[in-house]
DNA sequence: TACATTTAAATGTCTGACATTTTCCCCGCA
DNA sequence: TGCGGGGAAAATGTCAGACATTTAAATGTA
């Protein structure tokens, strides 16, 4: 007799979907406690060693999280948005490596995330995220920085740009945009980005955050996208030339 | 004497952090077989149960796929778009769901992210993606159509005003953002909101997309967003008032 | 040469045991 | 009576070994 449900995958992996079935669907909540690896053994008809696996692809995921000794257990994980930065982040690297994403379409995704911060940034001008993006534009200028502290302080500026939106749910989408392209921005930093071009164009965005112009924080957004796009499209010229 | 790395964590989530590195960084490229479970063991000094479990972790976050039988083994994972989608959405969903995050904050990360894709899809004009949202938008007007088909029309509509930008990395982040309101949306779909407005905006937008006036459709999205922003609100005030 | 069979290597699963951690509870003592 | 320390218990973490299953290559045969 043949079973009703796709039964191709793993034990652990079927074991797993479960459990993240009931809590992704609220049956179970957070901070609730699963049963014991025993228990859940059981349950399943499977071995210990099998629940395991299952347990850690969910700890994986972030979704629960164990505590050992008496009463310990595992417990379904309130994910928070750090947690989820992370993973965001981890995934964002690797797709854009693996998948030979050209720097222009990672360029063009950025840029057109970013930008649609600028309103909500330039309505809401919150005093912290304007003086950590003055302090990083100030550092930009010192002229002992190394290249990958400007590169560290350019991405502190575009985070704070990205965080000044107040909209949390925003800056966690877009982390993964932003931290995910350094290594691609680096690959033209340490050649052709000329710093006081960067730091002027930053300047302006934050000038017009602070004044509240949110179209001209945009326009300064946009020359700042086809500046970065033009070099790299030089850079990728001078290699192939090479 | 203490340890000089952070050594906390279990050895299963020790040895999963050491494997996803080498991949991360670049050390394990894309296809190539990791040594099998047997060695890995031996390798850290562990045992197989340990080291299937830091296996099972790295395969929760689609970093590495299993094959079994001969020449079998675990493979370094290309990271497709799919499994990145699928991973930002229920990651999504669940902080959405988790962090009491409210209607007005999710809606507004929503509108400004899709507000982003605008341009670009009014440059490309894409006609496969025009044509599903002419398609969806007809379908939006079917008298008999039922709530659920009706709200997942819209976020086909939405999905594929963001795909008409033409940028899968884009697209990739925006997918979360659109799948992970769903459930919020429900929540005034199935109450207040009039399909005949819906559909009126969603046919300004399509319009001015295939105008190539990019403008005209991020006045629509604004305007929509409004509209939904309004009716959220509504909805709560008569949730609370009762 | 083509096809069936064997074989080996690897993952998937189970059993049982022991180690470690943490909490609770009870007992002894002042 | 109050308080502190020492089990006891419950749970996860880890190990060892065995068997089942799957898969592809190697082998042998018509």
């Amino acid at each position: 007799m043949e079973t009703a449900k796709p039964q191709k995958a793993d034990l652990s992996a079927q074991i797993a979907q479960a459990i993240r079935d009931a809590i992704v669907e609220g049956r179970m909540i957070t901070g609730e406690r699963l049963p014991s690896e025993a228990e859940l053994a059981e349950q399943f008809n499977v071995s210990r060693p099998t629940v395991r696996e299952a347990l850690k692809r969910l700890a994986a995921q972030s979704l629960i999280r164990t505590q050992r000794g008496a009463f310990g257990g595992a417990f379904v994980n309130r994910l928070s948005y750090e947690e989820a930065y992370g993973q965001q982040i981890t995934t964002s690297t690797l797709l854009l490596s693996m998948n030979g994403v050209s720097f222009e379409t990672a360029c063009e995704a950025r840029y057109a995330l970013e930008r649609a911060c600028t309103p909500l940034a330039a309505a809401r001008r919150a005093p912290d995220h304007l003086a950590t993006m003055r302090a990083e534009i100030h550092r930009q200028g010192q002229p002992g920085l190394s290249d990958e502290s400007f590169c560290a302080s350019d991405v502190t500026f575009h985070r704070a740009l990205v965080d000044a939106a107040g909209n949390p749910v925003l800056s966690y989408q877009l982390a993964g945009a932003v931290e995910a392209m350094q290594p691609l921005m680096n690959m033209i930093t340490f050649t052709a980005r000329s710093r006081e071009a960067i730091v002027a164009f930053h300047t302006r965005i934050a000038d017009a955050i602070e004044a509240g112009d949110s179209t001209a924080a945009e326009t300064a957004l946009e020359e700042l996208a086809a500046y970065t796009l033009n070099l790299g499209r030089n850079v990728m010229e001078a290699r192939a030339a090479r």
